[in-house]
DNA sequence: GAGTTGACGACTT
DNA sequence: CAAGTCGCCAACT
């Protein structure tokens, strides 16, 4: 899961102190501002992980199940698309959040990215 | 312990 | 220009 298979319980040895790479791509995401978006690659890049945007996500996803305020809807991926729109029910979600922020989309990508991208180095 | 999966990214065919 | 392939790294089965 996602959720949290109990069984395993290793008993030990590592206790995740808190799921230090999703609690991390949740504060990033958490901090980016409004009208802002970030792509994978940069989050990737931020936690060091640099190369693996594929974890990004991968902790994204884990997201809903965490229901917090993590707007996943501004992240995309590096050309801007809304990749993760499917993730939000398959509807037109994600696309109405990002325009209601001020962001054009068009053809389910993101106008002019650079225009709004974000750094998390700037948080 | 080994194999598959994944909201990506960049390169190759 | 579109589709396929490899690479990254961690979690899940």
């Amino acid at each position: 899961m996602v959720l949290k298979s109990n069984s395993s319980n290793s008993g030990s040895t590592k206790m995740p102190t808190q799921d230090n790479f999703f609690e991390h791509v949740y504060q990033v995401v958490k901090q980016i501002p409004y009208g802002r978006v970030t792509t994978y690659g940069a989050i990737a890049e931020f936690l060091g992980s640099k190369g693996s945007s594929r974890m990004v996500g991968w902790a994204l996803n884990s997201t809903k199940y965490n229901l917090e305020n993590i707007p996943a809807h501004r992240v995309v991926n590096r050309q801007g698309l809304l990749t993760g729109k499917r993730h939000f029910g398959g509807n037109d979600t994600m696309k109405n959040l990002l325009e209601s922020e001020g962001i054009k989309i068009e053809a389910n990508k993101i106008v002019h990215l650079e225009s709004y991208l974000w750094n998390p180095s700037e948080e």
